[in-house]
DNA sequence: TGGGAAAAAGCACGACCGTTCGGTTTATTT
DNA sequence: AAATAAACCGAACGGTCGTGCTTTTTCCCA
């Protein structure tokens, strides 16, 4: 599109700057971005961070979309390259769970921690939050409806619950791989996503139930003992 | 066990003083409690209400134990009255969708906003945030075990990765429902909850692909035009 | 009803917040 | 090289934050 033009003093300070509060609201939300924190990073005054961007929430929209640019270029236009239906299906959850992993998990994930910072406080950072997100499931659904209409899913598949469902693992793996620590929580999610998309395309195989690893060292324990410890 | 004594003048507005953190912390997030928030909200002074807790740190996890309490005194424990195996796992599955529906998406989730805001911090109120995560699936790998036990899950289950389906579910619907406020968000998590619960009991049903208003309206428009448009 | 203990208030502190403004330095253009 | 514009700095403002100290008020019991 438009040639490599070699950027001035301010837009490479303005990329600088967008760059380190990316880092910095990933790891501390975007109600933890401060503009005196990405000053500091940045080795400049607060005043000098602060010109570049109209407001603070100005900022925090700026990171938005910039993670959102980010992750449709890793996740979503690389998956139109594949034919449509399942296999490009397939690509975009392929695409996102690799940047979940790669990226996400190491650093955190603007789209979980900005869902749930503003998911109760109304404005221009919320309803930004809500677009890209909309626009997103959006992209699911039409790559969905083409994977029905092309016969790679059961016609009478319902395509918002299956973003519904997918979503979901995507959030229990972020869940169990941050918070947890879990180790094996990559691989649960891999096998929730093989095993979502073949219950709609009607292809379950009869050993899907086995998760991974069946070792069972259960320590068996009356029930409710944990759960008394923490009531106490 | 304990008797209704009365309580002392101290106690009642160590009470009242955690009820209203519990009210600001489900909305505003643990971050976003603050001390001069609970004083004014209370009409007393911030020192006053700092007095009975020695730190905010200290608040915030007596805030995690309060809320992980009334969630066991609604979720889990009524579940223990049904028999053992799948009516246990269900009500505890059907007593937590029912505990989101009228208490979190209203209010705010602490288990949700907590993972998310101490994922990446070290400290004692992430190891509470962890510790009652822990407990909590603990309790449902033990539900999940005794399902298996007596046959009503088929006998390869993984435990665990039904927890992680189940997990994602309630994730899901706490995201759709507060973010994006889709009011089919709780539908849909029911049907999920029941697949999920369907297909480790071996009990998938033939037409349970569709979802909830087949209603196909799509309108066809060229793949990644929403999605050119945020990231120009 | 008095007196000791508990509870709450009052006040101040240092730190950090976003934001504003006037002045200085640096980059870009003519 | 001069002129103009863009970029940046430093200091300060009004706020809010958590947290100590000291004082006053309130409770509770003998």
């Amino acid at each position: 599109m438009s040639p490599p033009k070699s950027l001035s003093k301010g837009e490479q300070t303005h990329e600088r700057i967008l760059d380190a509060a990316q880092s910095i609201a990933s790891r501390e939300g975007l109600e933890g971005l401060t503009i005196g924190g990405i000053a500091e990073r940045l080795e400049m005054s607060k005043s000098g961070v602060f010109a570049h961007f109209g407001s603070r929430e100005d900022l925090q929209i700026a990171v938005i979309d910039d993670y959102v640019r980010k992750f449709l270029d890793a996740v979503f236009f690389p998956a139109l390259k594949k034919p449509r239906g399942l296999p490009r299906l397939k690509a975009m959850f392929e695409n996102w769970l690799d940047r979940i992993v790669f990226v996400d998990i190491p650093n955190g994930c603007v789209f979980v921690s900005g869902a749930v910072e503003f998911d109760d406080k109304e404005g221009p950072v919320r309803d930004r939050m809500v677009a890209v997100n909309r626009a997103w499931q959006g992209e699911m659904r039409q790559a969905a409806l083409q994977a029905m209409d092309v016969g790679h899913l059961l016609p009478d598949t319902d395509p918002e619950q299956l973003i519904f469902d997918l979503y979901g693992v995507m959030l229990s793996l972020h869940h169990d791989a941050r918070l947890l620590r879990e180790p094996r929580a990559v691989e649960r999610a891999r096998l929730s996503f093989k095993r979502t998309i073949d219950f709609y395309a009607g292809t379950v195989s009869a050993d899907s139930v086995t998760g991974i690893k069946p070792v069972r060292v259960a320590p068996v324990r009356k029930e409710g003992k944990a759960a008394a410890r923490l009531a106490a």
